[in-house]
DNA sequence: CTTCTTACA
DNA sequence: TGTAAGGA
């Protein structure tokens, strides 16, 4: 609410920072009970620092890259744990390299069906050809 | 099972 | 806001 102009306001309502990131506020409190963010409370009301609305800039891209919240959640707890170090960064490493072997997998899986769907294609194709 | 969304109390 | 229900 009460938020007009609102770019040089780093303390949102869920509903702000909700439309903001383009999820709804149940998603916001979805990550919540998750444990990825811990909006501070005043009263009742939850608010978003820049600090919250960052770590869900950094959760929408881990899921955007096909990570899931229990990986996200420990890419944030050891970022909070212990910033910059190369433990952090080796677990972050070995993560990444899981998804793209998942991806190439994946790729693989697809270049099969294609192929497979092609060979179908050719022969349905051949076969009306012929009549 | 995971990740949300919708809806109702 | 908790939670059931449902979709993907």
């Amino acid at each position: 609410m009460q938020n007009p102009g609102e770019e040089s306001t780093s303390l949102k309502g869920i509903q702000d920072v909700a439309a903001e990131l383009g999820v709804t506020h149940r998603t916001l409190r979805f990550y919540e009970d998750q444990g990825l963010i811990q909006p501070r409370r005043v009263g009742q009301t939850r608010i978003y620092s820049r600090r919250e609305v960052g770590r869900m800039q950094l959760i929408l891209r881990g899921k955007r890259l096909g990570f899931s919240i229990r990986d996200i959640r420990e890419f944030l707890d050891l970022y909070d744990t212990e910033p910059g170090h190369e433990g952090q960064t080796a677990h972050l490493l070995a993560r990444v390299r899981e998804r793209l072997e998942d991806l190439a997998q994946q790729r693989r899986a697809l270049d099969e069906t294609i192929a497979e769907l092609r060979q179908i294609e050719q022969e349905a194709a051949t076969h009306l050809a012929r009549g």
